[in-house]
DNA sequence: AATTGTCTGTCCGAAAGCGTACATAACTTT
DNA sequence: AAAGTTATGTACGCTTTCGGACAGACAATT
């Protein structure tokens, strides 16, 4: 029963219908996720895939000097290891924990045979592939057009979104690891929402004062992706399946 | 006959075996893509999918200023329009044809169903979305690390793979347009290139000259992602299907 | 031959971000 | 309490790119 609510705490779980989730009940393990645990890593096998519930996983890119760089993250609203279900071998990429917190395990094979039953888990999966495949592509148009100031915050925001608290623990050496830029720069910037009433910084643990206020000097791109993640769900079937 | 030989020019039609080649066979028109063509706008549905030949296809996504930057490229080495299979009502981004040429098209409807068949094709274009979607990512990381000179030797070496000649009908104006910066600063690196005797330049025409001479100065990432792309395919299947 | 439009090369000051370094503050360990 | 470690703020000169502008070269048209 307890199990049973904490399923639907992952969206893509929630959104199952009653029979569906039924048949994966028994393979799916809930599982603890700490933060710096490895999901898979590149050139790799594929054993499991992950439902973060309150866990956020980052997909990391490495580069020829060995840092690894954000491409995008996966908490609640997602899966991680759509390559398993995409047919590919191994990843380029790898899926660190950034966040921890917890999730399900689920085994590929069952995955696997779940997905080739092509019901609604199939067409859950894809979308979500597509979503993130959508996310990707803006954070690199935003790149490219938006100073550092609006994709910290655009991150910021997409990060607050899968956590349950209002406060992240992160340093800011970390936040510019994962964005590939100097820690000045991160320091800089926080320095400045944080001026401007927008956030409390406390060693390693960063909390929103002002959404609002993050989300009107964040870019557009922020927003886009949301409204791509909450077009995800049929609205519906989320509450229907939460008991 | 002729029919049949150009089918196997784009390499997922090329791998399919001949009796899920057969079933599509009727359904699948050559067309002309003329440049500039828009195959499918945002936020539009699709009617329609591309499986190109020699024609190149920009995917675009829009900023707030209007102007279009291209997150990937797709030639005969895929399929334009994979948000119909990957079921997003419609997407984010645009499609519009940016190196005419001829390519076949497929209407949706016959494409599902043959998709759901969850057959050869099911699993071809699965891969492919994975493979794009490492594209993008890498294209992400790429921009954040790489010099542009380093990022216009991949584009121009992207470009050329999917070209059968090895000369490009582009400005220097549009190039700009498609990767987001200003001409000036494409201007200033293409002559550098030009310089170094690696590619040729003629009012709207690149050629390469200096083929490894442009790779060595890409950044791995083109290297990357041409892997990949190779990987995409099963060697043994490409030939046997092109008779 | 003259005109017009397009493509390209280059220049300027300004801004953003890099690379590095150093100092302070806070927490941890001893 | 002292020493070491970690997180942060900030400063310096340098490089890349921006934003805007201008002029020359070539092509198409008349």
């Amino acid at each position: 029963m307890n199990t049973r609510h904490a399923l639907s705490q992952n969206h893509l779980l929630a959104t199952l219908p009653a029979e569906d989730r039924e048949r994966l009940l028994t393979d799916l393990e809930l599982v603890s996720m700490p933060r710096g645990q490895i999901i898979f890593d590149s050139d790799t096998q594929i054993r499991h895939v992950f439902f973060p519930t309150t866990a956020i996983v980052s997909l990391l890119y490495e580069m020829e000097d060995g840092s690894l760089l954000e491409v995008a993250m996966v908490g609640n609203e997602g899966i991680v290891g759509i390559s398993l279900f995409m047919g590919g071998e191994a990843t380029v990429s790898r899926a660190i924990v950034q966040s921890a917190g917890h999730g399900y395990r689920l085994n590929g094979r069952s995955l696997k045979s779940e997905f080739h039953r092509a019901g609604l888990l199939q067409r859950l999966l894809l979308r979500y592939t597509l979503t993130l495949m959508t996310e990707i592509a803006q954070t690199l148009v935003c790149n490219r057009c938006h100073s550092m100031e609006q994709q910290l915050c655009r991150w910021l925001l997409l990060r607050f979104d899968r956590l349950p608290a209002n406060s992240l623990l992160i340093t800011q050496e970390q936040i510019a690891r994962l964005l590939g830029v100097r820690r000045a720069l991160i320091s800089k910037v926080v320095s400045n929402l944080r001026a401007t009433g927008l956030i409390k910084l406390d060693r390693g643990r960063i909390a929103v004062l002002d959404r609002e206020g993050l989300e009107a000097k964040a870019c557009e791109c922020y927003a886009l992706i949301k409204d791509r993640l909450d077009l995800l769900l049929p609205k519906e079937n989320v509450h229907k399946s939460a008991q």
